[in-house]
DNA sequence: TTAGGGTTACAG
DNA sequence: CTGTAACCCTAA
């Protein structure tokens, strides 16, 4: 009667992914509660988000006819919408400042939603929500992670290697445990002891744990609610916004590399970031010109 | 509170 | 008419 349907919108799709990816499937209470989300999904019940987390699951695994033309995409990036310029794709990484152009003086109300949504995830996070989501009782091998991370998130075309070398960090740190090929997440929780042992001696010295650094990685639906927010967006207010994730963007990486000289572990780490940056530079300056 | 099963509304 | 997504109900 008076409520027809309550769709949900690509931004409360993308905070209930980000909520899941740092908090975990299930724990629908805690995301809501969490006040970086709550804004956006305000409207939003616990029941609403685990109904939408299932529904998100079914489509992808469960081969809805409409997600076969989505697993087919795999290796393209995403956003069908607006197709990539080749003209303007290039000069990612290394140059720079395609923004510098762009006035800054544009109002900060724009920008909110992005500030709210602090986009930082980490790795290891999706690991686990990939093994906690799976379910699989022997725990899951690399290759059904992968799939995961893959079909739901963002990943880009060296991440097999990356995702290799976490997996062997997060072993080797008592997080994962490893058996036959397949990894289960560690008994006890991050927060309590990294097992040092100290009977094995030898030159360990205590490493900083890379894990603390964060990495910047954004999920389909947040780079799509990105744009989509941009779309209705004046000119200024698009180009601003894209300067500003550009600029997380940027500190993402300079945060990589400097954890890199601090911890070997973290070199695959510092080239995903990079990777991660320029698509999302890449869709955000298409997207910026086609509105200019 | 959450996980499932079931129902209704809407789009193709 | 069929499939999908939001909504609802109930057991654990």
């Amino acid at each position: 009667m008076g409520a027809p349907k309550q769709k949900w919108t690509a931004e409360e799709e993308a905070a209930l992914k980000a909520g899941v990816s740092k908090h975990g499937a299930g724990k629908w209470q805690t995301i809501l509660r969490d006040p970086e989300y709550s804004q956006v999904l305000s409207s939003r019940s616990n029941v609403d988000l685990k109904d939408k987390w299932r529904n998100i699951n079914v489509t992808l695994s469960g081969l809805g006819s409409r997600e076969k033309a989505r697993l087919a995409l795999k290796r393209n990036p995403q956003v069908p919408n607006l197709d990539d310029n080749p003209s303007v794709v290039n000069k990612v990484g290394s140059d720079e400042k395609t923004v510098e152009a762009i006035p800054v003086g544009a109002p900060s109300e724009a920008v909110q939603a992005a500030d709210s949504k602090k986009t930082y995830t980490r790795l290891d996070s999706l690991i686990l929500e990939a093994i906690t989501t799976l379910k699989e009782p022997k725990g899951s091998d690399r290759n059904a992670i992968a799939l995961y991370i893959e079909e739901r998130y963002w990943a880009p075309p060296n991440f097999s290697k990356l995702l290799a070398s976490k997996l062997k960090f997060m072993t080797a740190h008592g997080q994962l445990v490893k058996v036959k090929h397949r990894y289960r997440i560690s008994v006890s929780l991050p927060s309590s002891e990294t097992r040092r042992n100290s009977s094995l001696g030898s030159k360990h010295k205590d490493l900083p744990m890379p894990e603390n650094k964060e990495l910047k990685i954004f999920t389909r639906s947040e780079v799509e609610a990105e744009l989509e927010k941009m779309k209705g967006f004046s000119p200024f207010e698009a180009a601003t916004a894209a300067a500003k994730a550009v600029a997380e963007a940027e500190a993402a990486i300079a945060e990589a590399e400097k954890a890199a000289r601090e911890a070997e572990a973290a070199e695959a780490e510092a080239e995903a970031a990079q990777v991660f940056a320029a698509a999302a530079m890449k869709a955000l300056n298409c997207q910026k010109l086609r509105a200019w």
